[in-house]
DNA sequence: GAGCTCGGGTGGAACGCTCCAATCGGCGAC
DNA sequence: GTCGCCGATTGGAGCGTTCCACCCGAGCTC
């Protein structure tokens, strides 16, 4: 730590030519002798000089640095639309600046600030945690904001078409006999988005002539932490001879959640009760969990929002903001089936004695 | 995008004061009468100013970014272990910048280097993709450095003692009356860890007086794929009669794999295969997986490590790498049970025809 | 009233780089 | 022999801050 970090100038003392040569050597520019370059990245070497991007970005006025904001890194959907980000802006010569938010406005707020400060290219929202209002934060700051997995009508975003996710999956269970439906949340998705996807919930339970629904939230943290204060909603819910049989969830994570918290109860999934996720995460996909769920294209989500935001970084895109919805896809696995028989005189499940 | 971005002169013009001064109110510096903040603060809100922390960093000679190395972001104990390093670093007004390696050297090469670049403070390591030569470029740069969740003998580290943590596996499965066991591990796991690991199981394993030990090295994310070619090693291991009945496993997500891999063979588990985990991912908890696993603490770890990091940083910490040996905790859940009785001639499992 | 202190305020030199305009030496053409 | 020309090289301004040394004037002491 004591020794000074080499400069770029001590590059060029060193090989006996002047700074902007060893700047053009360090950044490949045309017009440099072999010769000279040699020496120069002999000296490079020699000094364990690495170029300093601080100063690099000051004077170009932009870095090469993405700002991704997510809100629950925790949530395999997001760690693996991270991942694919990270992979994409690598590609692209770029990197990533990754803030999870905890579900906290104040943090978000923190942590866009902080992303500014440092004057990213661009920001990759993935979740909102204090609601849209920081979206005005980044229109007045004028930056390059693409929004994915999740609707915003101001920004470009790049979202799976949530009314006809959930129809997709209304429809799979009204299909499968299910007159009582019910859809399924958590505290953790965020409100905007939980509205949306609960209405198309709604319309769809309309369109195919149900009536009879209801809401639950889970606290998945809590379910998780078999913490049984967290079922009691629940509970309640499938104590009454009128429960629902048939469960959409909000997200995965959430499905998991009520599989959990249903078989707590006593419950059997598929037998007492269906449910069906929303996101596809791999872990569905194991044997024991066998979620049925509608999946988004992780994968296109991705690779489309990171074009997007580049279109913005490089000036392509100009003002309206491009909106692409792709089509979800419903995987069906193990946690859906014909409800239970009730002609024979109401539920066929009784709650286990605790 | 047209319009420049103030500075910090814009606002020393609109306020009637120098740059000094201004840079004076930003930074909270003492010495600032009042009615000049409030004229200052007032031009920051009319111009929009926001301070520019490459140029701040650069005159500084610091930043207060962190750097984060992962191997598998998508793994659920590093997600974890990144989300609480990130809630401790901003505590303590650092910002973290997260890389992914996804287990490839050069990859890991090319954003360590990118970190450096930019002059991150200190570097937490979570995992190594090309092994541990690394450590010399970093050592090389004088940079603060911490290795979490595996050993490392160079730097500062934060373990669980592994050894200890196997022996907890193995002497679980010896006492419950397994006589045959075996080590899983995956190709994601790096081979330095890998093989610390394994090592310490088969001392145990020697030590509980078992003999016969077997290693499965099982491609994860093809067990989730639903590719079937995955398992032909395991399913190989599990017809010959003297098989294992015991399996510990390097981490979770392949114990996870293991389970997935047997069932889909035909055996069940526990009745005709035990497993242990190692890890303790949130997911392990569900009733539907109940995996019996050897946990990590991972808000101590977490806590830990970035207390270490910010030793290094601020000079604190001397030369000599401080190595810090948490013990594990054996988290008995349903994957673990007694072995079929072998008495009545044989194993009692049957591959299931394909 | 000379000398001091002290709070408030300022000028300017860095920080390490990029990039533009300018320079410098051949070298072939006229 | 002089004149561009052209590739290689260089000086220096500037990016937006921080921070140190300095200045100024008002009030206090002796």
């Amino acid at each position: 730590m004591t020794r000074q970090r080499p400069t770029i100038v001590d590059v060029a003392d060193r090989s006996g030519v002047s700074k902007s040569t060893v700047s053009n050597v360090i950044r490949g520019a045309p017009n440099v002798s072999e010769p000279t370059r040699q020496r120069v990245l002999a000296a490079v070497d020699e000094l364990g000089y690495r170029p300093n991007a601080l100063a690099r970005h000051l004077v170009q006025q932009r870095t090469s640095t993405i700002g991704v904001v997510v809100g629950d890194l925790t949530n395999p959907i997001y760690s693996e639309l991270v991942k694919l980000l990270e992979q994409h802006a690598l590609a692209l010569g770029y990197t990533t600046m990754v803030s999870n938010t905890n579900g906290h406005p104040e943090r978000e707020a923190a942590r866009i600030e902080a992303l500014l400060e440092r004057r990213v290219a661009g920001i990759a929202m993935l979740q909102f945690s204090g609601g849209r209002s920081v979206i005005d934060v980044l229109h007045r700051d004028g930056i390059a904001v693409t929004v994915i997995s999740c609707f915003e009508e101001r920004t470009d975003c790049v979202t799976v078409d949530e009314s006809s996710g959930l129809a997709l999956a209304v429809r799979h269970l009204a299909e499968l006999g299910h007159e009582r439906l019910a859809y399924v949340t958590s505290p953790l998705v965020e409100e905007h988005t939980n509205r949306a996807r609960h209405e198309s919930f709604l319309r769809e339970c309309e369109r195919v002539g149900c009536s009879e629904t209801a809401v639950v939230t889970l606290d998945v943290e809590a379910v998780l932490a078999h913490d049984v204060r967290a079922t009691y909603g629940l509970g309640r819910l499938l104590e009454s001879t009128r429960r629902p049989t048939g469960f959409a969830a909000a997200n995965d994570i959430a499905a998991i959640a009520l599989i959990e918290a249903a078989e707590r109860l006593g419950a059997s999934v598929p037998q007492d009760v269906s449910v069906v996720g929303f996101d596809g995460i791999t872990l569905g996909g194991l044997s024991r969990i066998a979620l049925t769920t509608v999946a988004q294209p992780r994968e296109r989500m991705a690779a489309l929002g990171m074009r997007l935001l580049m279109d913005r970084i490089d000036g392509r895109a100009t003002s309206p903001p491009r909106h692409l919805l792709l089509e979800p896809e419903l995987v069906v696995r193990a946690t859906t089936a014909p409800p239970p028989d009730t002609n024979e005189g109401g539920a066929t499940w009784r709650r286990r004695p605790a």
